[in-house]
RNA sequence: GCCGGAGUAGCUCAGCUGGUAGAGCAUUCGCCUUGUAAGCGAAAGGCCCCGGGUUCGAUCCCCGGCUCCGGCUCCA
């Protein structure tokens, strides 16, 4: 009998039988591995247990915890939810359903007009619940293209016949994988489990509403989301981590720490309240310490700038959907939706020396973008904000310092903050831009070779760049592990020229200098709004907008709380005091609840010694100590 | 913009498919003068999102609008 031989991941050969599956080297390994198996990788690529192996392959069997495992998994159940769809709802036309980073979605156009609501995911999970107590298993099959679109016409499935004749067009695809699973039959490039009793735990989420392809000309679908997990404890902890999100969701905290607020009156543009107002600027001085640092000048340019300086930038062409426009008299102005061109009338208003270069013009500016109102997102997607902005005009050969200069300047930033991940992208010449082959060239070279230099990690996005520059993306990744794009760094070559902007070189001729457009954390009001996220509202110290909450436990104490106030404000403390005639227990409660780092509490026994008894949220009691002393420990805390 | 959901006191929410409304917190006023996570009592607070329609009668049902929430290329 000819037999094969196969490598596991720890490099021993495995001999099998000539025609061997996945499921059986797991046997062959051991029964407990032949029980947990859910799929195998063979040379890296995901297949499912019951595929032929040959001679030579690399196998890894895949069990639940293993990378791709969950996916396979989630894969698998939401085949099971198109199959419980189609019992309750026959008539219904599948279209895809993918697994997806926290779960997976099927996307369903029902029969009659019918969209299910919220109500309806209960029983659906009710009919999953039934197939994957069937434990039904998943048979793959192959199909010549012809015949399967013959099949799911038959079926009236027109999403799947379109798949299919776009990968014949595409791919020049000849045979499709079809998987049946109980009564449903689904085009799927695959893998799948062994069966659907390995679902053991999962939940539909919600259902919304998607475009056929993404595309909002095409036919609106009904997609369900769900998630799957290999036990029932991963799933709980999974809605643990969901409500955790929900508790620390900046449209929750922001109006209950008195931060901001938004109001109908102005869609998209939050209102900000004392406090919040207070962090916005404690940013704003973070980001002033690297303008300092970094030599750059700080201008402000007007909100309002007529409609033909935006026909000048270029921004009329491509931007104007998204821009507010106004009327004034018998001219048209516009909000302006970026600083830069206001940068480059500061720039052009009067005559550089080469000398001069780099000029580095920062401003926070407030820019007014009119997003569709459906994407509007708390403070992370609005109408208008400030940007951290900056416009360094140098030479070519400038760039690359400047580069250096800004990158190293998000770094100390975004650790300030408690960021340490920071993940770079660099993105390339789109196929639609401007500009010469040479100052592409050299503007990329001199992203990448700072990069290098700095010997950090960095990702490619191929054709991502800006149509005016290649540019790089500062993301930056959350308590939660969830990543945000902040800062950016964008060469360009294009709005000197439009705005006609030179200096006077060594050579005593005109030349023209190269922009760099630089923002750290990008939108000051979206940053908060990370922040907040991030800290879930605990700020530190530091950051805190009221740093001690100075509880009187008597109202006769009210005097003494206030001179402490006092004192600790000169030494530049933010506190406040509560002189409500409440109980102590009650002040201590909605202090914390405003997760004010420190309460004080001064009584009689603090009034006589000069004293405040220190409690620290989330430490609780540290005891009694001298208001200096006190005022000392904060000034530690917050020193850098 | 599109699909689904929601809109009731300042906030969080109850309110039987029809008879003009309730709780907790917050607020104000009393009382209490408090020692490390909610003291007691009272009052005040409502165009039940807006506009139409159905009805003897609408917070509730129907239509339109506004605002908010979840989504809308992670592609067999």
């Amino acid at each position: 009998m000819a037999s094969i031989t196969i490598k596991l991941p720890d490099g021993t050969p495995l001999e099998l039988e000539e025609g061997a599956t996945g499921a059986d080297a797991a046997a062959a390994i051991g029964p407990r591995l032949a029980k947990d198996a859910l799929a195998v990788r063979v040379n890296g690529e995901v297949r499912d247990l019951a595929r032929p192996l040959d001679d030579g392959e690399s196998v890894e069997i895949l069990t639940p915890g293993r990378p791709d495992s969950l996916e396979v998994l989630r894969h698998d159940a939401a085949h099971v939810l198109a199959t419980a769809v189609l019992d309750l709802w026959p008539g219904t036309k599948v279209s895809i359903g993918p697994p997806i980073a926290d779960g997976f979605y099927y996307d369903f156009e029902f029969p009659d007009g019918f969209r299910p609501s919220e109500d309806d995911l209960g029983q659906i999970e009710e009919r999953m619940a039934a197939h994957v107590e069937a434990d039904e298993p998943f048979e793959r099959s192959e199909s010549g293209v012809a015949e399967a679109i013959e099949r799911f016409r038959r079926e009236d499935q027109p999403y799947k016949v379109e798949l299919i004749e776009d990968l014949i067009r595409d791919e020049g695809t000849e045979t499709v994988s079809l998987y049946r699973n109980g009564p449903f039959v689904d085009l799927c490039r695959g893998p799948h489990g062994p069966s659907t009793g390995r679902i053991k735990a999962f939940k539909l989420n919600s259902v919304a509403g998607a475009y056929w392809r993404g595309d909002e000309n095409r036919q609106m679908l009904t997609r369900i989301y769900g998630t799957a997990f290999f036990s029932k404890k991963e799933l709980e902890e999974h809605l643990e981590r969901l409500e955790q999100a929900r508790a620390r969701d900046h449209r929750r905290l922001g109006p209950q720490l008195g931060l901001f607020t938004l109001l109908p009156d102005a869609p998209g543009m939050p209102f900000w309240l004392p406090e919040g107002t207070v962090l916005l600027d404690l940013v704003a001085r973070e980001v002033r310490k690297q303008l300092v640092a970094g030599g750059y000048e700080e201008i402000k340019t007007p909100q309002v700038l007529d409609e033909e300086l935006w026909h000048r930038s270029g921004h009329w062409d491509n931007y104007a959907e998204n821009m507010f426009f106004t009327d004034v008299e018998d001219r048209r102005f516009a909000l302006k939706p970026m600083n830069c061109p206001g940068a480059c009338l500061v720039f052009g208003s009067e005559r550089h020396s080469y000398r001069d270069l780099p000029l580095r013009l920062a401003e926070f500016g407030l820019v007014s973008r009119n997003e569709r109102e459906g994407v509007l997102h708390g403070l992370l997607r609005v109408r208008a904000f400030t940007q951290d902005d900056a416009h360094v005009y140098c030479t070519l050969d400038q760039i690359g310092d400047e580069v250096d200069a800004i990158c190293s300047a998000i770094d100390q930033l975004y650790a300030r903050f408690g960021f340490d991940e920071v993940r770079v992208e660099l993105s390339t010449r789109p196929d639609k831009s401007i500009g010469t082959d040479e100052q592409w060239e050299r503007a990329e070279e001199a992203l990448r070779e700072a990069l290098e230099r700095q010997g950090r990690e960095y990702e490619v996005s191929p054709g991502e760049g800006t149509f005016y520059g290649p540019k790089i993306d500062f993301h930056i990744t959350d308590a939660l592990g969830r990543s945000w794009q902040c800062g950016t760094c964008q060469i360009d070559f294009q709005m000197p020229e439009r705005f006609d902007l030179t200096y006077q070189g060594e050579d005593n001729a005109e030349h023209r200098p190269v922009m760099i457009h630089r923002a750290l954390l990008g939108s000051m009001e979206r940053f908060v709004g990370i922040l907040i996220e991030h800290y879930a509202g605990r700020f530190p110290t530091w950051l805190a907008p009221v740093q001690a909450a100075i509880l009187p436990v008597a109202d006769r104490h009210n005097d003494y709380a206030a001179g402490v106030a006092d004192r600790l404000a000169a030494t530049g403390v933010r506190c406040r005091v509560d002189d409500r005639s409440e109980s102590v227990g009650k002040k201590i409660h909605d202090a914390e609840i405003s997760k004010a780092p420190y309460m004080l509490v001064v009584g009689d026994r603090e009034e006589s010694d000069g004293a405040v008894s220190v409690r620290s949220h989330g430490e609780g009691d540290l005891g009694a100590e001298p208001v200096d002393e006190f005022a000392a420990r904060v000034d530690r805390e917050v020193s850098w």
